[in-house]
DNA sequence: TTGGCCATACGAAAACTTTCGTATTTACTG
DNA sequence: CAGTAAATACGAAAGTTTTCGTATGGCCAA
């Protein structure tokens, strides 16, 4: 029998809707369905078996709150972008996280602000260690 | 019908295997196999599997050699690690790169030379944008 | 009370991923 | 030419993901 993969990472579509509850702090399936874009398109009940997914994979907590459950992340959004990159850093840039942002600034299609705004970031987080 | 998914991005076995082309430019099946950590413990069957499904995929073209082929990635790394680096900035930073930077360097412990080196090569290319 | 609305629970279908076994083909060697 | 070793081709099993239909239960108004 092959092990049961129990990945700590969201799929795509737990993404979309974690990516919701980050937004709101909380919601129900009603509510993170309606956030969605409308030519999503996506049956009540399928909303409501991801999210009870999501919570049996540890991903959101559940509440009752009247008839309804009322969802609510277990990892803020900081956290799991840093466990994205450091996965993302490990499997595609040799586990230099250097070399990952070198390929974002080398890349075309960043605004000079965005760039600006990063160069700023790193002269005040370098001074800071500087002290 | 749900329609075909045609995603251009690697599974992660996919992207196992690539990994192991982009370092040796192209390889045979038991080429790549090899590469694998020893107790990976893949059939060769399963291997030249993979490879013939990236092939139909799109993601190596491959050449006979004799009896066997040798796979050759069509993507290079570089372009792969962008086009990973927009679809991860897109559905996790509000498709603003500079968040990205701002997670990583806040929190992954890198290095002050990689800092500095980063914030050499923005220099470069924000002096560069200026002439 | 009962009918209807809304929510959850559950099972299953369809697609995709990962893995491997079996069958077939190919090239070399005696 | 026949035999063997190694490679490819193919199909299938098992697991995961995504989606939805049906069943069930609670709540409230007429």
């Amino acid at each position: 029998m092959r092990q049961k993969k129990k990945s700590e990472f969201l799929t795509e579509v737990e993404l979309e809707f974690m990516s919701e509850l980050w937004t709101l702090g909380e919601g129900t399936v009603r509510c993170v369905l309606a956030r969605l874009a409308p030519e999503r398109n996506l049956a009540y009940t399928s909303a409501a078996t991801i999210l009870r997914i999501m919570e049996q994979k540890g991903f959101v907590t559940s509440e009752k709150s009247g008839k309804t459950f009322v969802y609510r992340p277990v990892l803020a959004k900081d956290a799991y972008q840093s466990r994205t990159l450091r996965d993302l850093s490990d499997k595609l840039f040799d586990g230099t996280p250097a070399s990952l942002v070198a390929r974002l600034v080398d890349d075309h299609g960043m605004s000079e602000e965005a760039l600006e705004e990063i160069r700023a970031l790193l002269d005040r987080r370098l001074t800071d260690n500087d002290s």
